[in-house]
DNA sequence: CGCAGCCCACTGGTCCAACCAGTTGACCTG
DNA sequence: CAGGTCAACTGGTTGGACCAGTGGGCTGCG
């Protein structure tokens, strides 16, 4: 017997999504007039506040402009929205989920060598003993890629905690929730992340985060991402 | 006489950014318990469906977790909260400005050294001329920061448009709110920004991308964009 | 006396209905 | 025909009622 937790859904939430699916996948032009609030609720047989509540998190989003008195237009997301978007990118079917899957990883690649270069910089001893201790808490060999994700998280995440950088921090959150909204399925599916298991080279990373060695790891941390960035072109091209 | 437009701002906005302020400065600690919707309805002195709008929005933003029945309890923003939240922590006053103005600029200088060097790799020709195009719209010389503001977004949307990245298209716009909000006022007080002037650096930088010279065109963007980084940071020390 | 189990008070979720407040354009007036 | 007026939209706000889970206190059985 297979028992899945019940997920109740709020219909505020569902209206969300459409609305947002709807505009991201480009069914909704930039410039368009949404129908009246009262026309939503009566469309989507529901109250008028859950279409509000749901009206105003697309407006958060950058998904549209609203004005009292005026009709609600809809905005041109890729020059409006912000990167938090990126995850309904996915579940809206906006665009393949391998493109995302590589934008992710290039974004990221960036984004942790540059955090390893910093974090050997200027992070306490204490930080750079945890990212030792992260490192070394990787599964040896034979782990599946799932296995693995856990304590890659940590690493990566004592990495950029000693960088003191809160936009890593929290850019972080966001590359990691959309690689969520992709589902590693996609991911082992493809046998990406060869790199997720090379317990080894995030020893090596970690130590020359520790020696203060900035270029050292700066250098093996983008090859080590890079790893992920060139299987998914690779996977894409096919 | 000055005239500026009148900004009529909704309740639920208010509630929500007193709601964003009290848990990213800290003073609603993590897993600390929300007053009920009903409760908070009166001491804001507004409806509970004002409330319940704001409410939402601070869940989107991963500020806290609602669940029917139970409390609503505050998270770890550093945890949990998305990119997006990046500028309400200026406002929010939950770090010193220039500490955000930091950290903006390193994640803007790894992000678009990358994108300059994916942009040489593989835009499209009329991309790359789009880029040049945007470099040569650069002010001469004595153009004041303020009004290269715009020239340089062009630019670097150019860029990163040539690299088919929608992470970076999108990371990009939360980056630029970030930084709006922290006011360029102090970007201007503080005499950062030389790099933004460089008019020259720029038309540079385009032509190494459209020579397709991608190791050279990071190597550029990398040292351009470092200048800010390393103003900011001396600027701190002070 | 101890504890299982019930029950109610409290949480958020949804709905209905009305009214306020800007915007817009059709229409009437001079 | 130019101008101003006003009515019919739009979103913004309020009140109140009720549904639906949660959790702790109380009750009563063992």
């Amino acid at each position: 017997m297979d028992i899945t937790p019940v997920t109740r859904t709020a219909v505020s939430d569902v209206v969300f999504g459409q609305l947002v699916a709807e505009i991201l996948s480009g069914r909704l032009a930039a410039e368009e007039a949404l129908p009246g609030e009262r026309e939503l609720a009566e469309r989507f047989g529901v109250n008028r506040h859950a279409i509000r509540e749901a009206l105003k998190r697309v407006q958060q989003s950058g998904l549209v402009r609203i004005s009292q008195g005026g009709k609600t237009r809809v905005l041109d997301w890729r020059a409006n929205a912000g990167l938090d978007t990126l995850s309904q990118l996915v579940s809206a079917g906006a665009l393949p989920p391998l493109q995302i899957l590589r934008d992710i990883a290039e974004m990221r690649r960036s984004v942790a060598a540059d955090a390893a270069r910093l974090c050997a910089e200027r992070a306490s001893d204490e930080q750079r003993a945890a990212v030792l201790a992260a490192a070394e808490s990787y599964p040896t060999d034979s782990a599946s890629i799932a296995d693995t994700f856990g304590p890659d998280m940590d690493f990566w995440t004592a990495v950029i905690e000693g960088t003191g950088n809160v936009a890593y921090r929290l850019g972080l959150n966001t590359l990691v929730a959309g690689f969520t909204e992709v589902g590693w399925q996609t991911v082992v599916d493809l046998g990406l992340g060869e790199e997720y298991v090379d317990r080894d080279a995030h020893i090596d990373l970690a130590r020359l985060i520790v020696d203060r060695d900035a270029a050292g790891a700066h250098r093996l941390a983008e090859e080590l991402l890079g790893r992920t960035v060139a299987r998914i072109a690779a996977a894409i091209k096919e």
